[in-house]
DNA sequence: AATTAAGTTCCAAATAATGGAATAACCACA
DNA sequence: TGTGGTTATTCCATTATTTGGAACTTAATT
């Protein structure tokens, strides 16, 4: 269950980014200075592996003297680091902002009970995520019986097209916001199943809707299979989603078909919840 | 095991902020906007709950519109998010660029199989930190049966003056390094044992580079005690360390005498693999 | 309705970012 | 040890962005 890796191989162009088929569209946000930082900071940690100086000259064509004063502003503040080949990877300052983003966040305090349920209930791994511009970021995870390693899935942003709480996260948006965020989407076929075309996806957001859940049938991972329902507050200022995840050789269509019920008793039960501690007016 | 909250506080002035007794010196750094930025994002990100503007505004003195505006473009790139209530909270892009920021670090990485074992053999929970400036940030951590919740320690910044790995991680430091760090540190006694000036701290250091091991003898929170042991590349511009922890009615003195080599068998493994990995030079 | 507090917008002045070009460091190979 | 090619760093006049005081709007309180 690696996310990226493999799957990312018949990507485009620029062999060296992960691109996640949205985001980067750092162009029309109108944040000075900061977006330009940001936007770098975007480009090392999504690459593969550290980038050398002129990989990020080329990669953003910027003037060297330029690039060369944010990276190292970027590497002063610990946001990046340079390495004794010349080379830029993340810096672990992120770590120590990270860390605190996650251990406060409300969603994933009030979820975390309900996911172990779900868990114990299905015994396969559960998903915790929310909407964020067009991506879904995992807020958590419960799985098998081996030691998590919870970084490598948690943080994670993926594409809301391709993804169980991604297109359950979608069938919840107002119409308006639909119509902001499908335009900007960057399809990206991932396997021969994965949505391409904002016509086809529009199609299943709507029986999603109708349905009150959504299934990736191996859409973002050959191999891998989902059953997700959305989660949302009442002025859709929040969205976000619970799966069940799974090898497609042991979730038949069947069984995910059976789950559509305990995932969506686990949706509600935390958006009541959320209602309670959040207040209902949201 | 937590470690922020209770041992907390008794900190000085600002109640609302959770002082690790170091950093937040981007005084002197010269990153121009960004140094500026990231201040506010460490401020928001270590108070111990989400902050109005107004709360925002006392704790800077900067003027009304600047820090508007810093804040606006802080959550416009989603460094930072603004509830419904008008209150700043960590942002959750923040966990996207952490996550590659862990997943692709080497040092992690090659320790990971060591950790473990050495977990296997001790029984207690072992933690991977790295030193950067005067703090440890941990990297990885091996624990008990139960799911771990690993953000909850992974990613923490946490004092090197007060902490087994901290300390370990001091002792093989160069006299220049050290001259520089020493006089930057801010002693916050946690508890009765922790240590609260330079001198007592470097008389230990000395004490520690001697024997090649550390232990925390209840300094950075009552009843956890801890041995640790330095981890290092040749030319010191990587430093490290790696403990077992626990409650001190399991750990006697006695026994993390005994795990001293354990501990410090880890610590060569590990770095042994580095020089490997990495090259010898550095 | 009046009063105070909290948040937002505006714009001339101060400051920091820009980017082209020159310089310096590095590396491989003879 | 020198030489050619590559990569990284520094410099500085120009340009664009940030700054911060004050005016303004909005929300809460009496």
């Amino acid at each position: 269950m690696n996310s990226s890796g493999d799957s990312m191989a018949q990507a485009d162009d620029e062999s060296l980014l992960c691109d996640t088929g949205a985001s980067r569209d750092t162009s029309t946000r109108d944040t000075g200075t900061l977006g330009k930082l940001v936007m770098l900071l975007d480009l090392v940690t999504h690459a593969d592996a550290p980038l050398r100086f002129t990989d990020i000259l080329a990669l953003t064509n910027q003037p060297r003297g330029t690039l060369h004063r944010q990276l190292g502003h970027l590497v002063a503040e610990g946001l990046l680091e340079l390495d004794a080949e010349g080379r830029y990877a993340p810096g672990l300052r992120l770590l120590d902002f990270a860390s605190r983003s996650w251990a406060r966040n409300e969603f994933r305090l009030i979820a975390a009970p309900h996911l172990a349920s779900l868990h114990r209930e299905t015994g396969e791994t559960v998903h915790l995520g929310v909407l964020r511009g067009s991506s879904i970021i995992y807020l958590d995870k419960v799985e098998g019986h081996q030691p998590v390693r919870m970084y490598s899935q948690i943080g994670n942003a993926s594409p809301c097209y391709c993804t169980g709480v991604g297109k359950a996260a979608l069938s919840v948006l107002s119409s308006v916001q639909l119509d902001e965020l499908l335009p900007g989407l960057h399809f990206n076929r991932f396997t021969s199943a994965t949505h391409v075309s904002a016509e086809s996806l529009l199609m299943e957001i709507g029986e999603i809707a109708a349905a009150g859940h959504a299934f990736d049938r191996e859409e973002h991972e050959a191999g891998i299979r989902c059953v997700a329902a959305p989660i949302w507050s009442d002025d859709r200022s929040f969205i976000g989603g619970v799966s069940v995840t799974g090898p497609a050789y042991r979730l038949s269509m069947e069984l995910l078909q059976e789950w559509t019920i305990p995932v969506q008793v686990t949706a509600r039960k935390i958006m009541d919840e959320m209602r309670v501690r959040l207040g209902p007016r949201r």
